[in-house]
DNA sequence: TCAAATGTTTGATC
DNA sequence: GGATCAAACATTTG
């Protein structure tokens, strides 16, 4: 369920506690987690012995890099899918339900574990690049974030949530970020005018930085590092909110566009002119 | 009891 | 290319 702001808090939590430190055992329990015949054991035996320099993020994805003297540097990747969770307990916790990878770090009293109910998220052995994705919603100069719309046509959503156009919006900040914009879902995103589009990249901006700075949004079962649920969601304005006023009193509707809930307000969103 | 829905991604199909 | 569906999976909700 993470998307970037979420991810964003769980990587702070990563590098507050663990940048620097030496992994001395990493431990894959449920082996399909890592993708490729093989590959969970290989993953664990590689980190181990290795030390984590860093952590950052591209979108939602994780990377993790991890250095060893005369030997190539490694990064481990991870993609939380939709309920996928990076969590510190410690080790005489029983582990919940659902955990699938353990790893102990020197002189740290807590070990990291990954959990994902659904399993739809993986962790992986690989380079530090980031593939095919687009540039980053946040960390990217809000210049490039406008270029990057600018070039696109297609409904406003559907560019969106494309990960290989701007990466780290989903569902919730996708709606979210329309409704503030006053562009509807399904709006040709190559005829919106170049100061819509500049509302739409400001909001998006404002979105996620008021986010972060709460911590993401805890709509299920998202919590940071230390277990905690964010604070976004008493700040939602669309997301989850159908059949409820909007702040100018429409009623809020939700359909289903590209097999996800969408949530919009009549009045700040008008349908686009049918053609 | 069962169908539908859930914050993701990828690949198939029309 | 655009749009819709299905699948990977488990749990919760109507």
């Amino acid at each position: 369920l993470p998307e970037l702001p979420e991810v964003e808090t769980i990587v702070r939590g990563l590098n507050r506690e663990l940048a620097g430190r030496l992994c001395l055992s990493a431990e894959i329990l449920t082996p399909s987690i890592v993708p490729g015949r093989g590959k969970a054991s290989q993953l664990a035996r590689e980190l181990t012995g290795r030390r984590l320099t860093g952590v950052r993020r591209h979108g939602k994805a994780i990377f993790a890099a991890f250095e060893k003297p005369d030997a190539p540097a490694v990064t481990l990747r991870v993609h939380l899918g939709m309920t996928g969770q990076l969590l510190f307990e410690r080790p005489d916790e029983k582990p919940a339900p659902h955990t699938h990878a353990r790893f102990v770090f020197e002189n740290h009293p807590r070990e990291l574990r990954h959990r994902d109910i659904r399993r739809f998220g993986w962790l992986e052995l690989g380079s530090g690049d980031t593939g095919t994705m687009g540039p980053d919603a946040w960390l990217a100069e809000p210049e490039v974030l406008f270029d990057t719309l600018r070039r696109r046509d297609g409904m406003a959503k559907a560019v969106l949530m494309n990960q290989a156009v701007l990466a780290g919006l989903g569902n919730i900040y996708v709606d979210e970020s329309l409704h503030r914009a006053g562009l509807h879902p399904r709006a040709p995103l190559g005829r919106v005018k170049p100061d819509r589009l500049r509302a739409l990249c400001d909001a998006i901006r404002v979105v996620l930085a008021e986010s972060i700075e709460l911590g993401g949004t805890s709509f299920r079962n998202y919590v940071d590092t230390e277990g905690s649920r964010g604070g976004f969601k008493g700040r939602l304005r669309v997301y989850g909110k159908e059949g409820t006023p909007c702040v100018c009193g429409t009623v809020i509707k939700k359909f289903v566009m590209g097999g996800r809930g969408t949530h919009f307000c009549p009045s700040c969103q008008p349908a686009p002119r049918r053609r």
